[in-house]
DNA sequence: TTGAAAGCGGTACCAT
DNA sequence: ATGGTACCGCTTTCAA
């Protein structure tokens, strides 16, 4: 039962050697003699011993590192994409760390502050819903730190590096399928509408609309935020008019549908049988629904994550200019579930 | 557009002061003239000064970080306790480190590695379900540095911290629950069954029979991996005598209860319309089943992450004997569902 | 009121 | 083949 961790003047000290011959002897420095290296080897393995990355970093002012900071760890999305973010970062030799801002302005700062002690060598972010200002952000860029806008960005920033999905595809995957399978109802339900979040979802909605000559209709349109009260007034808006119902809808998150489906049946809704559904996700619990959507608009979560970091590495590394801004869009798929 | 991170000694020129002066001015110390201090802490925040963490860690010879390994980030019982051991360690003055195992050893072995590198000042694990061996958390300890077994413990080990949710006293509930609705044919359906992770299960439901004479039934008990095919077996073995079908189910996870009442359905099972089923869970998505648990045995994630960075925090402190092994356990509670 | 210097752990250049 | 030393950024004691 020791108490301090081990460092190089311990091992130093114990083999009766300078704190330098044991740092080569550790790194194979050809000039050190064979049994000596045994030696030092042998008891650091022994000890256990595991170089204090505070020291690296501050010798190398390189920490090797990539920030990220996500709104939240509860959606899937953004777990899958630390996954893909991870896999590539070690590839590349990088590490992560992880922060979560809660969707919360000031705990996206803060983390940002905490991140540029860090030193980070890049950053990810996925803004919060909150965040219009993006002082906490540029400060890495002035210092040379790159910053990539991950999935979540607003739309008037054009100067920056952005990874999205390209939800305006998704959409409009989506629409074309629903009109092909005989819908002229097809209604849309959107998420916030100030922040412009992502690619634009409503223009694939529109355009695949107007591609297949379906006449747009307004009150086949409603918004809502992420509030549960919201969203079954949205749901209540779009379904309310029973002459003219919706027989088909998009939305731009699966739990929507949910909702409006279990809403429909719990008011008798006509539209309840027959509504065919569409929205981004793909849960898995889709299997378990009695009623459910026909299919998902997948995201790949993984692959946008890696993305992302392929982009900031290459921005770390000088490989790609740093006002050179560069938008990386992954498509989507579109899943169709088996007839239940 | 600077380029290099803004250190003391940078400050120190612009300002010719020395890089102590311009320290102990962003510290108030006292002995500074007040002028001199204006002008250090205008500049330092007009150039956005942050502290190396790496140099301050080095220093301290503390990181004030907390090490967490988690098998992953897909289960919502972990980002939620990571919620709870983010809000705690952080009234504390840690940071936490994430890092995930992927139910893999070889990673968890690694993962172990890094967070020592990081000289974190404490961990907690949550192992994965492949780690028999434990030399690579061992390691923390015989360099004084606390370790906290989170949530999957091996039950063979006595000589460890452990904070752990009370499934024995869940199951008990559960089971208890069902019995007081009447039913005497209650099965149990449960985790891998040679690894014992958390505090057992199965004896709580075998004491709620036992308590409430309730007669065991050898048939009525099946166990499974988290592996879909084996869950379907386990469940066929329950379901398969239609004349001593069981008529109530307590299952280890959730899911496992809808792939139950999915698959009773596709065979029409007698026991399809009166099976009462809890499971340890409570997913936001029952909300939406056509058949669904009656109640959920709900674990407390915030709060069980909470309290193992409390516990590794006084271990830390000193303030709770290394060796004085704590064992830490939260009891569920018992969320009945509303009629649907 | 300010500055110089040592030291935290590691690396690498320069001596010997 | 090995050791001494400077340095990374920061804090703090001691000296001026």
């Amino acid at each position: 039962m020791e108490n301090k961790p081990v460092t190089l003047k311990l091992i130093a000290k114990e083999l009766k050697l300078s704190i330098s011959t044991v740092s080569k002897s550790l790194k194979d420095y050809p000039r050190i003699k064979e049994s000596t290296k045994q030696r030092v080897k042998e008891l650091a393995a022994r000890l256990n011993f595991t170089p204090d990355v505070s020291a690296l970093r501050l010798r190398d002012r390189k920490s090797r590192i990539i920030g990220i900071i996500l709104p939240n760890l509860s959606d899937h999305f953004f777990t899958r994409s630390i996954y893909g973010m991870e896999q590539l970062a070690t590839t590349h030799g990088y590490n992560i760390i992880i922060s979560q801002s809660h969707d919360n302005y000031e705990m996206e700062v803060m983390a940002a502050a905490a991140l540029l002690g860090s030193r980070v060598d890049g950053l990810i972010v996925a803004i919060s819903k909150q965040t219009a200002d993006f002082a906490h952000l540029d400060r890495f860029e002035k210092i040379g730190i790159p910053v990539v806008y991950y999935t979540r960005n607003p739309s008037f920033n054009l100067n920056c590096h952005k990874v999205l999905s390209n939800t305006h595809q998704g959409c409009y995957m989506a629409t074309e399928y629903l009109i092909n399978r005989g819908h002229k109802k097809v209604a849309y339900l959107g998420g916030p509408k100030m922040v412009n979040f992502s690619h634009d979802r409503f223009s694939g909605y529109i355009n695949a609309l107007k591609d297949n000559n379906v006449a747009f209709n307004a009150a086949h349109v409603a918004y809502t935020d992420f509030d549960e009260e919201n969203n079954l007034m949205a749901i209540k808006n779009l379904f309310n008019d029973y002459e003219n119902s919706p027989t088909a809808l998009v939305a731009f998150k699966e739990k929507l549908l949910f909702d409006t489906l279990r809403f429909l049946k719990s008011v008798d809704h006509p539209a309840y049988q027959s509504l065919e559904c569409i929205g981004f996700g793909n849960d898995p619990i889709i299997a378990y629904l009695s009623s459910s959507p026909i299919a998902s608009i997948e995201e790949n979560p993984e692959l946008l994550g890696e993305q992302a970091v392929s982009l900031v590495v290459k921005l770390i590394n000088g490989e790609i200019d740093v006002n050179a801004y560069k938008k990386v869009i992954v498509n989507c798929n579109l899943k169709v579930h088996e007839a239940s």
